[in-house]
DNA sequence: TTACGACTTGGAGTATACTCCAAGTCAAGA
DNA sequence: TCTTGACTTGGAGTATACTCCAAGTCGTAA
């Protein structure tokens, strides 16, 4: 992780901080998913730490599978007052769920993968078997 | 899960099974994902159980972010010879790192997550808790 | 025989999330 | 002063993965 200074002047900089392109920054301010950025004299973005940050945790809702609409939903909760507390909660509670079941399935996924690569280990590594009977028996589940 | 007969003789049987929809199905077939189904003297689309079965791994790679392209890279080459065994071991295995990739970044998100639930949990749990306060420490990274 | 329901087809339309572009602005350096 | 480069905007275009629809076919039940 690099460190993020203070003040980040330009939205190349943001980018590269944040991982995503200039585009997206953009778009995703057009759609509202972030706050409209302060601009300099000239019109450029300029940002803050907190709100960089702000960006990379989204980045990472994002890489768990929560959509573009749902993060708008829980960042607005975010701005308001205290009576959205327990909204927020929930909808961080409902995602904690979401991503245990994520988890889950990748392993059980990952089970079957482990399964099926074995069995191609081992007609590559003796090629004197018959290899419609293995791949019959992997085919079943392709 | 439900038993799979021997013979699947609907679509709509088959979308219950695999849990996709009748059109995905169709669309599948379309764009070259699943071979050409069998069908009846009327047209209609039969299935083996080893095709419902195939077809419900597919939805496990799908669910595992893998595209409706690569899926199909990995199942022309599964129906084609020997030859293309190590490729199909290549492809298993890039994707077995990709899910343990992921697998990793769910985990970091998750505690994350767990993080910020727990100070929500303190708010809601003692409302004399000064708010300003606590949301501060929580919207650093929103 | 006619109506009904379950399917068929090709093709158009939609949602999500970007990605690209044209035209314009502004500040700094030659 | 002119050019360059980094940005700005609104809007159009793209990729992926469906989703829907109109028109037609087939087999059974009344």
């Amino acid at each position: 992780m690099q460190e993020i200074p203070e003040i980040v002047t330009s939205i190349k900089q943001a980018a590269e901080l944040t991982g995503l392109t200039e585009d997206t920054i953009r778009y995703y301010e057009k759609i509202g998913l972030l706050p409209y950025a302060d601009r300099k004299r000239n019109g450029h973005r300029v940002y803050s730490r907190e709100q960089i940050q702000s960006i990379i945790f989204l980045t990472r809702l994002k890489a768990t599978g929560m959509t573009l609409e749902e993060m708008k939903s829980y960042r607005e909760l975010s701005s308001l007052d205290k009576d959205t507390v327990p909204l927020r909660l929930s909808i961080l509670e409902n995602h904690h769920h979401k991503i245990q079941n994520e988890i889950s399935r990748l392993f059980e996924v990952q089970k079957i993968i482990e399964y099926k690569i074995d069995h191609y280990r081992k007609i590559t590594q003796n090629p004197d078997l018959n290899d419609t009977n293995c791949t019959s028996t992997i085919k079943k589940d392709l």
